[in-house]
DNA sequence: CGACCCATTGAATATAGTCAACCCGGGTGG
DNA sequence: CCACCCGGGTTGACTATATTCAATGGGTCG
Protein backbone atom coordinates (compact mmCIF):
# COMPACT_ATOMS: atom_id res chain seq x y z
CA UNK A 1 0.00 0.00 0.00
CA UNK A 2 2.53 2.21 0.41
CA UNK A 3 3.82 3.93 -2.17
CA UNK A 4 0.98 5.10 -4.49
CA UNK A 5 -0.59 8.01 -3.10
CA UNK A 6 3.53 8.77 -1.54
CA UNK A 7 4.37 9.15 -5.20
CA UNK A 8 2.41 11.12 -6.16
CA UNK A 9 3.09 13.37 -3.64
CA UNK A 10 6.66 13.60 -3.74
CA UNK A 11 5.91 14.78 -7.38
CA UNK A 12 3.69 17.03 -6.83
CA UNK A 13 5.90 18.54 -3.41
CA UNK A 14 8.85 18.87 -6.40
CA UNK A 15 6.09 21.31 -8.63
CA UNK A 16 4.24 23.01 -6.12
CA UNK A 17 4.04 23.56 -2.14
CA UNK A 18 1.62 21.28 -0.83
CA UNK A 19 -0.51 22.12 2.26
CA UNK A 20 -1.48 19.25 4.55
CA UNK A 21 -5.14 19.19 3.38
CA UNK A 22 -4.03 19.00 -0.20
CA UNK A 23 -1.70 16.07 1.08
CA UNK A 24 -4.57 14.31 2.70
CA UNK A 25 -6.36 14.37 -0.16
CA UNK A 26 -3.53 13.47 -2.44
CA UNK A 27 -3.04 10.08 -0.37
CA UNK A 28 -7.10 9.63 -0.41
CA UNK A 29 -6.91 8.94 -4.30
CA UNK A 30 -8.01 5.42 -5.43
CA UNK A 31 -4.88 4.45 -7.14
CA UNK A 32 -5.22 0.94 -8.75
CA UNK A 33 -1.56 -0.29 -9.21
CA UNK A 34 -0.55 -3.18 -11.89
CA UNK A 35 2.16 -4.72 -13.41
CA UNK A 36 2.42 -4.19 -17.18
CA UNK A 37 5.10 -6.43 -19.62
CA UNK A 38 7.32 -4.75 -21.22
CA UNK A 39 6.10 -3.45 -25.03
CA UNK A 40 2.76 -3.98 -23.66
CA UNK A 41 0.31 -0.92 -24.89
CA UNK A 42 -1.30 0.55 -22.19
CA UNK A 43 -3.23 3.36 -24.08
CA UNK A 44 -4.09 3.00 -27.41
CA UNK A 45 -5.22 6.00 -30.00
CA UNK A 46 -8.71 6.54 -30.50
CA UNK A 47 -9.32 5.48 -26.96
CA UNK A 48 -10.75 7.53 -24.33
CA UNK A 49 -9.39 6.91 -21.19
CA UNK A 50 -11.48 6.88 -18.13
CA UNK A 51 -8.10 6.68 -15.84
CA UNK A 52 -4.64 8.61 -15.73
CA UNK A 53 -1.53 6.44 -15.78
CA UNK A 54 1.18 7.27 -13.18
CA UNK A 55 4.13 5.43 -13.55
CA UNK A 56 5.65 4.18 -10.65
CA UNK A 57 8.62 1.84 -11.63
CA UNK A 58 10.20 0.91 -14.56
CA UNK A 59 10.32 3.23 -18.06
CA UNK A 60 7.25 3.87 -20.53
CA UNK A 61 6.86 5.25 -23.77
CA UNK A 62 4.28 7.02 -26.35
CA UNK A 63 4.42 6.39 -29.66
CA UNK A 64 2.55 7.32 -33.03
CA UNK A 65 2.46 5.19 -36.27
CA UNK A 66 1.95 6.43 -39.97
CA UNK A 67 -0.07 5.02 -42.75
CA UNK A 68 3.25 3.32 -44.17
CA UNK A 69 3.80 1.35 -40.75
CA UNK A 70 6.53 3.65 -39.60
CA UNK A 71 7.12 4.60 -35.70
CA UNK A 72 7.62 7.70 -34.33
CA UNK A 73 8.40 7.63 -30.36
CA UNK A 74 7.66 11.07 -29.06
CA UNK A 75 9.26 10.63 -25.32
CA UNK A 76 9.89 8.45 -22.64
CA UNK A 77 8.82 8.23 -19.72
CA UNK A 78 10.65 8.10 -16.07
CA UNK A 79 8.81 6.94 -12.24
CA UNK A 80 6.59 10.04 -11.41
CA UNK A 81 5.62 10.69 -14.74
CA UNK A 82 1.47 10.56 -15.78
CA UNK A 83 2.60 10.10 -19.32
CA UNK A 84 -1.32 10.58 -20.69
CA UNK A 85 -2.63 12.90 -18.12
CA UNK A 86 -3.74 15.10 -21.24
CA UNK A 87 -6.70 12.84 -21.43
CA UNK A 88 -8.27 14.77 -18.58
CA UNK A 89 -9.06 17.54 -20.89
CA UNK A 90 -8.90 15.61 -24.47
CA UNK A 91 -11.09 12.78 -24.68
CA UNK A 92 -9.93 10.95 -27.74
CA UNK A 93 -6.23 9.56 -27.75
CA UNK A 94 -4.41 10.55 -30.64
CA UNK A 95 -1.49 8.46 -30.05
CA UNK A 96 -0.32 5.08 -28.00
CA UNK A 97 1.25 5.19 -24.46
CA UNK A 98 3.07 1.65 -24.40
CA UNK A 99 5.50 -0.15 -21.36
CA UNK A 100 9.32 0.08 -22.68
CA UNK A 101 10.06 -2.00 -20.06
CA UNK A 102 8.26 -4.10 -16.95
CA UNK A 103 6.18 -1.41 -15.54
CA UNK A 104 4.73 -0.72 -12.11
CA UNK A 105 1.78 1.91 -13.27
CA UNK A 106 -0.60 3.23 -10.70
CA UNK A 107 -4.19 3.99 -12.50
CA UNK A 108 -6.03 6.94 -10.86
CA UNK A 109 -9.88 8.05 -12.04
CA UNK A 110 -10.59 11.27 -14.10
CA UNK A 111 -13.19 11.76 -12.09
CA UNK A 112 -11.29 11.88 -8.55
CA UNK A 113 -8.47 14.10 -10.36
CA UNK A 114 -11.47 16.74 -11.88
CA UNK A 115 -12.84 16.75 -8.37
CA UNK A 116 -9.46 17.12 -6.50
CA UNK A 117 -8.92 20.33 -9.34
CA UNK A 118 -12.05 21.71 -8.81
CA UNK A 119 -11.09 21.84 -5.03
CA UNK A 120 -7.58 22.47 -4.81
CA UNK A 121 -6.46 24.51 -7.67
CA UNK A 122 -2.87 25.00 -6.65
CA UNK A 123 -2.61 21.05 -7.33
CA UNK A 124 -4.51 21.48 -10.46
CA UNK A 125 -2.00 23.78 -11.67
CA UNK A 126 0.62 21.29 -10.54
CA UNK A 127 -0.97 19.40 -12.70
CA UNK A 128 -1.64 21.39 -15.21
CA UNK A 129 2.47 22.94 -15.23
CA UNK A 130 3.58 18.69 -15.54
CA UNK A 131 1.49 18.75 -19.43
CA UNK A 132 3.43 21.58 -19.67
CA UNK A 133 6.78 20.70 -19.22
CA UNK A 134 6.26 17.34 -21.49
CA UNK A 135 5.31 19.87 -24.15
CA UNK A 136 8.41 21.69 -23.56
CA UNK A 137 10.44 18.51 -24.04
CA UNK A 138 8.54 17.99 -27.16
CA UNK A 139 9.26 21.01 -28.37
CA UNK A 140 12.98 20.51 -27.64
CA UNK A 141 12.49 17.15 -29.47
CA UNK A 142 11.21 18.94 -32.33
CA UNK A 143 14.52 21.46 -32.82
CA UNK A 144 16.75 18.35 -32.29
CA UNK A 145 14.78 16.45 -35.44
CA UNK A 146 14.18 19.36 -37.15
CA UNK A 147 18.09 20.96 -37.53
CA UNK A 148 20.40 18.55 -35.11
CA UNK A 149 22.81 15.63 -37.40
CA UNK A 150 22.52 12.67 -36.16
CA UNK A 151 25.65 12.86 -33.86
CA UNK A 152 24.42 16.06 -32.53
CA UNK A 153 20.92 14.62 -31.95
CA UNK A 154 21.98 11.02 -30.53
CA UNK A 155 24.24 13.15 -27.88
CA UNK A 156 21.19 15.46 -27.28
CA UNK A 157 18.96 12.13 -26.28
CA UNK A 158 21.77 11.13 -23.81
CA UNK A 159 21.85 14.21 -22.31
CA UNK A 160 18.16 14.77 -22.12
CA UNK A 161 17.76 11.51 -20.65
CA UNK A 162 20.35 11.46 -18.11
CA UNK A 163 19.18 14.86 -16.96
CA UNK A 164 15.08 13.52 -16.20
CA UNK A 165 16.38 9.99 -14.73
CA UNK A 166 19.00 11.90 -12.61
CA UNK A 167 15.72 14.15 -11.34
CA UNK A 168 14.32 10.70 -10.36
CA UNK A 169 17.62 9.20 -8.90
CA UNK A 170 17.74 6.72 -11.69
CA UNK A 171 21.09 8.17 -12.46
CA UNK A 172 24.39 9.75 -10.24
CA UNK A 173 27.37 10.32 -11.14
CA UNK A 174 27.83 9.51 -14.54
CA UNK A 175 25.99 6.41 -14.43
CA UNK A 176 22.37 5.81 -16.25
CA UNK A 177 20.53 2.62 -16.90
CA UNK A 178 19.07 3.61 -20.36
CA UNK A 179 17.42 0.00 -21.32
CA UNK A 180 16.43 0.97 -24.52
CA UNK A 181 17.20 -0.42 -27.93
CA UNK A 182 18.62 1.22 -30.95
CA UNK A 183 15.59 0.75 -32.64
CA UNK A 184 13.65 2.72 -30.27
CA UNK A 185 16.13 5.30 -30.01
CA UNK A 186 16.00 5.45 -33.55
CA UNK A 187 12.32 5.81 -33.72
CA UNK A 188 12.49 8.06 -31.11
CA UNK A 189 14.80 10.40 -33.34
CA UNK A 190 14.00 10.29 -36.58
CA UNK A 191 16.95 8.22 -38.16
CA UNK A 192 17.46 4.79 -39.00
CA UNK A 193 18.94 2.19 -36.32
CA UNK A 194 21.93 1.96 -38.20
CA UNK A 195 22.66 5.49 -38.41
CA UNK A 196 22.12 5.69 -34.47
CA UNK A 197 24.44 2.31 -34.50
CA UNK A 198 26.83 4.62 -36.00
CA UNK A 199 26.44 7.61 -34.20
CA UNK A 200 26.61 5.54 -30.87
CA UNK A 201 30.15 4.11 -31.93
CA UNK A 202 31.29 7.89 -32.78
CA UNK A 203 30.82 9.32 -29.65
CA UNK A 204 32.30 6.55 -28.11
CA UNK A 205 35.34 6.70 -30.32
CA UNK A 206 35.29 10.59 -29.26
CA UNK A 207 35.27 9.18 -25.98
CA UNK A 208 31.88 11.26 -24.69
CA UNK A 209 30.22 7.91 -23.57
CA UNK A 210 30.70 4.25 -22.95
CA UNK A 211 28.11 1.86 -23.52
CA UNK A 212 28.14 -1.23 -20.77
CA UNK A 213 24.75 -3.63 -22.05
CA UNK A 214 21.99 -1.30 -20.60
CA UNK A 215 24.74 1.18 -18.69
CA UNK A 216 25.41 4.51 -20.16
CA UNK A 217 28.68 6.27 -18.73
CA UNK A 218 29.16 9.97 -19.09
CA UNK A 219 32.73 9.85 -19.96
CA UNK A 220 33.28 13.56 -20.86
CA UNK A 221 30.21 16.19 -19.59
CA UNK A 222 31.20 19.05 -21.41
CA UNK A 223 32.32 17.88 -24.43
CA UNK A 224 29.00 16.09 -25.01
CA UNK A 225 27.01 18.94 -24.27
CA UNK A 226 29.14 21.21 -26.36
CA UNK A 227 28.37 18.98 -29.06
CA UNK A 228 24.95 18.33 -28.25
CA UNK A 229 23.74 22.00 -27.68
CA UNK A 230 22.48 21.16 -24.88
CA UNK A 231 21.09 23.67 -22.49
CA UNK A 232 18.56 21.63 -19.45
CA UNK A 233 16.55 24.64 -18.96
CA UNK A 234 14.12 23.27 -21.20
CA UNK A 235 13.38 20.49 -18.91
CA UNK A 236 11.57 22.78 -16.19
CA UNK A 237 13.29 21.12 -13.43
CA UNK A 238 14.50 23.61 -11.14
CA UNK A 239 12.64 25.43 -8.24
CA UNK A 240 13.48 28.65 -9.22
CA UNK A 241 11.75 28.28 -12.61
CA UNK A 242 8.59 27.89 -10.92
CA UNK A 243 6.41 30.90 -11.04
CA UNK A 244 5.71 32.17 -7.01
CA UNK A 245 2.87 31.92 -5.12
CA UNK A 246 0.54 29.27 -6.87
CA UNK B 1 -13.53 48.02 -26.79
CA UNK B 2 -15.86 45.41 -28.91
CA UNK B 3 -13.93 42.59 -29.19
CA UNK B 4 -11.15 42.09 -26.42
CA UNK B 5 -13.05 39.64 -24.47
CA UNK B 6 -15.54 39.17 -26.74
CA UNK B 7 -12.85 36.69 -28.64
CA UNK B 8 -11.83 35.02 -25.56
CA UNK B 9 -15.80 34.31 -24.51
CA UNK B 10 -16.30 33.01 -28.09
CA UNK B 11 -12.75 31.01 -28.01
CA UNK B 12 -13.51 29.08 -24.80
CA UNK B 13 -17.40 28.54 -25.34
CA UNK B 14 -15.82 26.59 -28.43
CA UNK B 15 -14.41 24.13 -25.91
CA UNK B 16 -16.46 24.70 -23.19
CA UNK B 17 -19.45 25.40 -22.31
CA UNK B 18 -19.37 28.62 -20.30
CA UNK B 19 -22.11 29.99 -17.77
CA UNK B 20 -23.22 33.83 -17.73
CA UNK B 21 -21.04 34.67 -14.74
CA UNK B 22 -18.13 33.01 -16.46
CA UNK B 23 -18.33 35.08 -19.37
CA UNK B 24 -18.96 38.12 -17.11
CA UNK B 25 -15.74 37.24 -15.43
CA UNK B 26 -14.07 36.83 -18.92
CA UNK B 27 -15.69 39.97 -20.29
CA UNK B 28 -13.94 42.01 -17.00
CA UNK B 29 -10.11 40.97 -17.79
CA UNK B 30 -8.56 44.02 -18.06
CA UNK B 31 -6.86 43.13 -21.67
CA UNK B 32 -4.74 45.48 -23.43
CA UNK B 33 -4.50 45.29 -26.82
CA UNK B 34 -1.37 46.16 -28.64
CA UNK B 35 -0.29 46.41 -32.88
CA UNK B 36 3.10 44.53 -33.50
CA UNK B 37 4.50 44.91 -36.99
CA UNK B 38 5.58 41.85 -38.27
CA UNK B 39 8.38 39.62 -37.81
CA UNK B 40 8.85 41.14 -34.12
CA UNK B 41 9.33 39.50 -31.35
CA UNK B 42 6.92 39.38 -28.33
CA UNK B 43 8.41 37.19 -25.79
CA UNK B 44 12.08 35.94 -26.33
CA UNK B 45 13.85 32.86 -24.46
CA UNK B 46 14.43 33.63 -21.01
CA UNK B 47 12.05 35.99 -20.28
CA UNK B 48 9.94 35.44 -17.75
CA UNK B 49 6.25 36.90 -18.63
CA UNK B 50 3.54 38.71 -16.38
CA UNK B 51 1.27 38.59 -19.54
CA UNK B 52 -0.82 35.85 -22.10
CA UNK B 53 -0.79 37.14 -25.36
CA UNK B 54 -3.93 36.37 -26.94
CA UNK B 55 -3.50 36.65 -30.96
CA UNK B 56 -6.55 38.52 -32.35
CA UNK B 57 -5.84 39.37 -35.99
CA UNK B 58 -2.91 38.13 -38.01
CA UNK B 59 -0.94 35.30 -37.41
CA UNK B 60 2.13 34.44 -35.09
CA UNK B 61 4.63 31.77 -34.35
CA UNK B 62 7.11 30.37 -32.15
CA UNK B 63 10.66 29.41 -32.65
CA UNK B 64 14.33 28.43 -31.07
CA UNK B 65 17.34 28.92 -32.17
CA UNK B 66 20.40 26.65 -31.78
CA UNK B 67 24.07 27.27 -31.14
CA UNK B 68 25.00 27.85 -34.96
CA UNK B 69 22.34 29.74 -36.12
CA UNK B 70 19.87 27.80 -37.08
CA UNK B 71 16.12 28.26 -36.79
CA UNK B 72 13.75 25.51 -35.79
CA UNK B 73 9.66 26.84 -36.12
CA UNK B 74 7.86 25.42 -33.66
CA UNK B 75 4.34 25.95 -34.31
CA UNK B 76 2.08 29.36 -35.93
CA UNK B 77 -0.41 30.51 -34.12
CA UNK B 78 -3.86 31.70 -35.34
CA UNK B 79 -6.18 34.58 -33.89
CA UNK B 80 -8.10 33.06 -30.87
CA UNK B 81 -4.95 31.27 -30.35
CA UNK B 82 -3.10 31.96 -26.74
CA UNK B 83 0.43 30.56 -27.81
CA UNK B 84 2.31 31.61 -24.34
CA UNK B 85 -0.50 30.38 -21.91
CA UNK B 86 2.06 28.07 -20.95
CA UNK B 87 3.84 31.06 -19.08
CA UNK B 88 1.50 30.55 -16.43
CA UNK B 89 2.90 27.65 -15.19
CA UNK B 90 5.95 27.81 -16.51
CA UNK B 91 8.01 30.64 -15.36
CA UNK B 92 10.77 31.14 -17.89
CA UNK B 93 10.23 30.78 -21.33
CA UNK B 94 12.21 28.50 -22.97
CA UNK B 95 11.13 30.22 -26.78
CA UNK B 96 10.35 32.90 -28.67
CA UNK B 97 6.98 33.83 -29.86
CA UNK B 98 7.05 36.50 -32.54
CA UNK B 99 4.49 38.14 -34.83
CA UNK B 100 4.28 36.51 -38.71
CA UNK B 101 2.76 38.95 -39.71
CA UNK B 102 1.52 42.52 -38.33
CA UNK B 103 -0.67 41.91 -35.36
CA UNK B 104 -3.28 42.81 -33.23
CA UNK B 105 -2.56 40.83 -29.68
CA UNK B 106 -4.23 41.00 -26.73
CA UNK B 107 -2.02 41.07 -23.27
CA UNK B 108 -3.65 39.25 -19.94
CA UNK B 109 -2.23 39.62 -17.05
CA UNK B 110 -1.47 36.14 -15.50
CA UNK B 111 -2.89 37.52 -12.38
CA UNK B 112 -6.23 37.96 -13.18
CA UNK B 113 -6.28 34.49 -15.12
CA UNK B 114 -4.95 32.83 -12.17
CA UNK B 115 -7.59 34.54 -10.07
CA UNK B 116 -10.21 33.41 -12.70
CA UNK B 117 -9.00 29.87 -12.54
CA UNK B 118 -9.37 29.54 -9.05
CA UNK B 119 -12.95 30.69 -9.02
CA UNK B 120 -13.64 28.77 -12.06
CA UNK B 121 -12.21 25.23 -12.50
CA UNK B 122 -13.99 24.87 -15.50
CA UNK B 123 -12.38 28.22 -17.30
CA UNK B 124 -8.85 26.70 -16.04
CA UNK B 125 -9.86 23.25 -17.49
CA UNK B 126 -10.87 25.17 -20.83
CA UNK B 127 -7.56 26.83 -20.71
CA UNK B 128 -5.80 23.90 -20.11
CA UNK B 129 -7.22 21.88 -22.87
CA UNK B 130 -5.93 24.88 -25.30
CA UNK B 131 -2.40 24.05 -24.19
CA UNK B 132 -2.97 19.96 -24.39
CA UNK B 133 -4.23 20.76 -27.92
CA UNK B 134 -1.24 23.01 -29.02
CA UNK B 135 0.99 20.22 -27.39
CA UNK B 136 -0.98 17.39 -29.39
CA UNK B 137 0.23 19.60 -32.68
CA UNK B 138 3.33 19.83 -31.73
CA UNK B 139 3.43 15.74 -31.51
CA UNK B 140 1.90 15.82 -34.88
CA UNK B 141 4.78 17.46 -36.03
CA UNK B 142 7.75 15.55 -34.58
CA UNK B 143 5.74 12.81 -36.06
CA UNK B 144 6.21 15.24 -39.72
CA UNK B 145 9.46 15.34 -39.30
CA UNK B 146 10.66 12.56 -37.83
CA UNK B 147 9.02 9.84 -40.11
CA UNK B 148 7.35 11.34 -43.63
CA UNK B 149 9.75 12.65 -46.43
CA UNK B 150 9.64 15.94 -48.06
CA UNK B 151 6.35 16.31 -50.23
CA UNK B 152 4.45 14.11 -47.63
CA UNK B 153 5.70 16.56 -44.52
CA UNK B 154 4.88 19.74 -46.99
CA UNK B 155 1.00 18.25 -48.06
CA UNK B 156 0.62 17.59 -44.17
CA UNK B 157 1.56 20.90 -43.19
CA UNK B 158 -1.12 22.38 -46.00
CA UNK B 159 -3.91 20.46 -44.55
CA UNK B 160 -3.22 21.46 -40.88
CA UNK B 161 -3.42 24.78 -41.55
CA UNK B 162 -6.01 24.50 -43.80
CA UNK B 163 -8.35 22.89 -40.86
CA UNK B 164 -6.93 25.85 -38.86
CA UNK B 165 -7.56 28.44 -40.77
CA UNK B 166 -10.76 27.03 -41.53
CA UNK B 167 -12.16 26.58 -37.75
CA UNK B 168 -11.71 30.23 -37.09
CA UNK B 169 -12.79 31.31 -40.46
CA UNK B 170 -10.11 32.05 -42.20
CA UNK B 171 -10.26 29.43 -44.91
CA UNK B 172 -13.26 28.73 -46.74
CA UNK B 173 -14.01 25.72 -50.06
CA UNK B 174 -10.60 25.52 -50.92
CA UNK B 175 -8.94 28.50 -50.22
CA UNK B 176 -6.59 29.99 -47.74
CA UNK B 177 -4.74 33.23 -47.16
CA UNK B 178 -1.24 31.67 -46.25
CA UNK B 179 1.21 34.93 -45.70
CA UNK B 180 4.19 32.31 -44.71
CA UNK B 181 7.59 32.54 -46.54
CA UNK B 182 9.03 29.13 -47.97
CA UNK B 183 11.71 30.31 -45.62
CA UNK B 184 9.60 30.14 -42.84
CA UNK B 185 7.52 26.64 -44.14
CA UNK B 186 11.46 25.19 -44.54
CA UNK B 187 12.01 26.16 -40.44
CA UNK B 188 9.08 24.82 -39.21
CA UNK B 189 9.38 21.63 -41.12
CA UNK B 190 12.50 21.08 -40.87
CA UNK B 191 14.21 21.35 -44.32
CA UNK B 192 16.05 23.38 -46.73
CA UNK B 193 13.85 26.48 -48.35
CA UNK B 194 15.21 24.91 -51.90
CA UNK B 195 13.69 21.91 -50.87
CA UNK B 196 10.81 22.99 -50.03
CA UNK B 197 10.13 24.90 -53.03
CA UNK B 198 10.92 21.74 -55.40
CA UNK B 199 8.23 20.01 -52.89
CA UNK B 200 5.50 23.25 -53.70
CA UNK B 201 6.34 22.24 -57.11
CA UNK B 202 5.65 18.98 -57.22
CA UNK B 203 2.43 19.67 -55.55
CA UNK B 204 1.50 21.94 -58.05
CA UNK B 205 2.21 19.65 -61.21
CA UNK B 206 0.66 16.66 -59.08
CA UNK B 207 -2.33 19.08 -59.24
CA UNK B 208 -3.13 18.83 -55.94
CA UNK B 209 -2.76 22.32 -54.97
CA UNK B 210 -2.10 26.11 -56.78
CA UNK B 211 0.00 29.02 -55.28
CA UNK B 212 -1.63 32.49 -56.51
CA UNK B 213 0.97 34.53 -54.08
CA UNK B 214 -0.04 34.59 -50.52
CA UNK B 215 -3.05 32.04 -51.49
CA UNK B 216 -3.39 28.65 -51.55
CA UNK B 217 -6.08 26.77 -53.16
CA UNK B 218 -6.31 23.24 -52.72
CA UNK B 219 -7.23 21.54 -55.88
CA UNK B 220 -7.66 17.63 -54.83
CA UNK B 221 -8.56 17.25 -51.24
CA UNK B 222 -8.89 13.77 -51.25
CA UNK B 223 -5.45 13.02 -52.63
CA UNK B 224 -3.58 15.51 -50.93
CA UNK B 225 -4.91 14.11 -47.40
CA UNK B 226 -4.31 10.86 -48.62
CA UNK B 227 -0.31 11.55 -50.04
CA UNK B 228 0.09 13.59 -46.80
CA UNK B 229 -0.93 10.53 -44.43
CA UNK B 230 -3.34 13.26 -42.73
CA UNK B 231 -5.91 12.81 -39.83
CA UNK B 232 -7.43 15.66 -38.64
CA UNK B 233 -8.02 13.87 -35.24
CA UNK B 234 -4.93 15.02 -33.34
CA UNK B 235 -6.06 19.13 -33.66
CA UNK B 236 -8.96 17.91 -31.35
CA UNK B 237 -11.77 20.64 -32.92
CA UNK B 238 -14.39 18.62 -32.83
CA UNK B 239 -16.98 18.82 -30.15
CA UNK B 240 -17.50 15.38 -29.93
CA UNK B 241 -14.25 15.34 -28.83
CA UNK B 242 -14.20 16.64 -25.63
CA UNK B 243 -14.97 15.00 -22.55
CA UNK B 244 -18.54 15.83 -21.12
CA UNK B 245 -19.35 17.75 -17.81
CA UNK B 246 -16.19 19.66 -16.91
C1' DC C 1 17.19 53.14 -60.44
C1' DG C 2 19.14 50.21 -57.11
C1' DA C 3 18.57 47.41 -53.10
C1' DC C 4 16.36 43.83 -51.15
C1' DC C 5 13.32 40.04 -50.38
C1' DC C 6 11.31 36.13 -52.19
C1' DA C 7 10.96 32.54 -55.45
C1' DT C 8 13.04 29.38 -58.82
C1' DT C 9 16.22 26.23 -60.93
C1' DG C 10 20.55 23.44 -62.14
C1' DA C 11 24.62 21.14 -60.64
C1' DA C 12 27.58 19.23 -57.28
C1' DT C 13 27.87 17.26 -52.80
C1' DA C 14 26.81 15.15 -48.41
C1' DT C 15 24.26 13.07 -45.06
C1' DA C 16 21.52 9.44 -43.97
C1' DG C 17 18.82 5.31 -45.52
C1' DT C 18 18.68 0.69 -47.42
C1' DC C 19 20.33 -3.81 -48.14
C1' DA C 20 22.86 -7.48 -46.64
C1' DA C 21 25.84 -10.12 -43.98
C1' DC C 22 27.68 -11.44 -39.60
C1' DC C 23 28.21 -11.87 -34.50
C1' DC C 24 26.75 -12.72 -29.91
C1' DG C 25 23.96 -14.36 -26.00
C1' DG C 26 19.85 -16.33 -24.19
C1' DG C 27 16.03 -19.18 -24.47
C1' DT C 28 13.64 -23.28 -26.38
C1' DG C 29 12.87 -27.69 -27.89
C1' DG C 30 14.36 -31.96 -30.14
C1' DC D 1 23.14 -31.62 -24.40
C1' DC D 2 23.25 -29.20 -28.30
C1' DA D 3 21.13 -27.29 -32.34
C1' DC D 4 18.31 -23.74 -33.56
C1' DC D 5 16.12 -19.44 -33.48
C1' DC D 6 15.51 -14.79 -32.36
C1' DG D 7 16.39 -10.22 -30.83
C1' DG D 8 19.84 -6.95 -30.55
C1' DG D 9 23.96 -5.08 -32.11
C1' DT D 10 27.68 -4.16 -35.71
C1' DT D 11 29.65 -3.22 -40.10
C1' DG D 12 30.46 -2.58 -45.25
C1' DA D 13 28.74 -1.30 -49.72
C1' DC D 14 25.50 0.94 -52.38
C1' DT D 15 21.77 4.21 -53.08
C1' DA D 16 18.72 7.98 -52.46
C1' DT D 17 16.99 11.86 -50.50
C1' DA D 18 17.97 16.28 -49.29
C1' DT D 19 21.52 20.10 -48.66
C1' DT D 20 24.58 23.37 -50.39
C1' DC D 21 26.25 26.42 -53.76
C1' DA D 22 25.36 29.37 -57.28
C1' DA D 23 22.95 32.01 -60.56
C1' DT D 24 18.62 34.21 -62.20
C1' DG D 25 14.20 36.73 -62.34
C1' DG D 26 10.26 39.21 -60.55
C1' DG D 27 8.26 42.33 -57.35
C1' DT D 28 8.22 46.25 -54.17
C1' DC D 29 9.82 50.20 -51.89
C1' DG D 30 12.77 54.04 -50.84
Amino acid sequence: MAGEGDMLVRKLASIAVITAEERDALLALPIAVREIPARQDIVRTGDKPVHCCLVMAGLAFRYKLIGDGKRQILNFHVPGDIPDLQSLHLAVMDHNLAALTPLTAGFIPHDAVHDLNARFPCLAGALWRDTLADAAVLRERIVSIGQRDGLSRTAHFMCEMFRRLAAVGLAADCAMALPITQVEIADALGMSFVHVNRMLRELRERRLITLQGQRVLVENWAELEALADFDPAYLHLEARDRPKGI
